[in-house]
DNA sequence: CAGACGTGGCT
DNA sequence: TAGCCAAGTCT
C-alpha cells in the first residue's frame, strides 16, 4: 500500500471543512433527524441548490414523519415538483408511514433500521446515522468515492460501481472517535463537491494536494471500464416525466393533453399503465388521470 | 449485475 | 451542442 499518512489527510480535510463547509438547511445541531432524513432522498442524483427550497417547503409543511404518513401519496408527489426521480416521494411517504408504525414516529438512529426503511439503501443509511446521530459509519457516496480514488489510489475517476478494495480504503481511513468519524464523513464528502469535482477539480485550492496521489502520479486520465450516458430523447422516462409534468400542474388531466404532451400511442400508453402501476397516478374515470389521492 | 428511473444546468 | 453530471435505490 502506498497510502498517504492518515493523519496529514484527515487534519487537512477537517481543518478545511472546518473553515469551508456550506451553511445548510440540514445541517448543525438545530436540524432534525427528520430534516437529515428528508435531505439525504432529495438529494439522491439531484444538486443541492435545486434541494434547498423543496426541502424548505417539505419541512414546514410536514415537520415530523407522522405529519408526512396522515397525508395523501399524491400531494407528497406533488410537493417532490420538479426534483426528478417522484418515485422517491413515494418512498419517502411510505418510510413515513413506516417510522411510525416500527419506531413510534420517530426517525430511528441504527443503520440496521434505517437501511429497512423504502428508499434508503446504503449510502442512506449510514448518511442519516452519521449525520443525525453522529454514528461511525463508512459514508461512501459518489463524492467520497471520488476523493479516495484520486487522493489514495491515484486514478482520476471510481470505477463505475463499488468495489471491495474501494470500501476497505474508505473502512480503513474512517477516524475510530463516532463524532470525528461523522465529520471526516461529511468533510470528504464536502471536498469532492466543493473542490475535488468530477469535471474541474480545484486542485490549486485542495488542502490535501500535498499528499493526493492522482496528482502525484500526474493527472492520468480514467482508463476503467466505460461509464455508459443515460439516453433520455424519446425514452420511457422522458415520456413519463412529461405526464408527471401534467399531473403536477392540475387537479387531474385528460387524454387529449397526454396527446398533446407525447405522439407516439404505444409507448404513451404503457407510461401511464406504469405510472399507475407505481403508484404515481390513479385513473379517476375512463381517459382521466391524476396524482393518487 | 445491468438497466430503469427525472430534471436541469454547465461546458 | 451534445454530453456529462448531481449526497442512489430497486429489481
Amino acid at each position: 500500500m502506498d497510502t498517504p499518512a492518515p493523519s496529514d489527510l484527515h487534519d487537512a480535510v477537517l481543518d478545511w471543512y472546518d473553515d469551508h463547509a456550506r451553511v445548510l438547511p440540514w445541517r448543525g445541531p438545530e436540524a432534525s433527524p427528520w430534516s437529515v432524513m428528508v435531505s439525504e432522498l432529495m438529494l439522491q442524483q439531484t444538486p443541492v441548490a435545486r434541494v434547498v427550497p423543496v426541502h424548505a417547503a417539505w419541512l414546514e409543511r410536514w415537520p415530523t414523519p407522522a405529519d408526512l404518513a396522515a397525508a395523501p401519496t399524491g400531494e407528497a408527489v406533488r410537493m417532490w415538483g420538479r426534483l426528478g426521480y417522484p418515485r422517491r416521494a413515494l418512498r419517502l411517504h411510505a418510510a413515513a408511514v413506516a417510522i411510525v408504525e416500527r419506531h413510534d414516529g420517530v426517525v430511528p438512529a441504527a443503520y440496521e433500521d434505517l437501511l429497512a426503511l423504502p428508499g434508503v439503501g446504503d449510502y442512506t443509511a449510514a448518511a442519516i446515522a452519521s449525520f443525525a446521530f453522529g454514528r461511525r459509519h463508512v459514508v461512501l457516496d459518489t463524492n467520497v468515492r471520488r476523493v479516495l480514488a484520486r487522493a489514495v489510489s491515484g486514478t482520476e475517476l471510481p470505477a463505475p460501481a463499488v468495489t471491495r478494495a474501494e470500501r476497505d480504503v474508505a473502512t480503513a481511513l474512517l477516524p475510530d472517535d463516532p463524532a470525528t468519524a461523522a465529520t471526516w464523513a461529511v468533510a470528504t464528502m464536502e471536498l469532492g463537491a466543493l473542490v475535488c469535482a468530477a469535471r474541474q477539480p480545484r486542485c490549486d485550492a485542495c488542502p490535501v494536494a500535498e499528499v493526493c496521489a492522482w496528482r502525484a502520479a500526474g493527472f492520468p486520465a480514467y482508463d476503467g471500464p466505460p461509464r455508459r450516458g443515460q439516453a433520455w430523447a424519446g425514452t420511457d422516462r422522458q415520456c413519463r416525466g412529461r405526464i408527471m409534468a401534467l399531473a403536477r400542474d392540475a387537479a387531474s388531466f385528460g387524454l387529449a393533453q397526454v396527446e398533446a404532451a407525447w405522439p407516439g400511442t404505444e409507448q404513451r400508453e404503457r407510461c401511464l399503465d406504469s405510472l399507475v402501476a407505481d403508484g404515481l397516478l390513479t385513473q379517476v374515470t375512463p381517459g382521466r388521470w391524476a396524482l393518487p389521492g
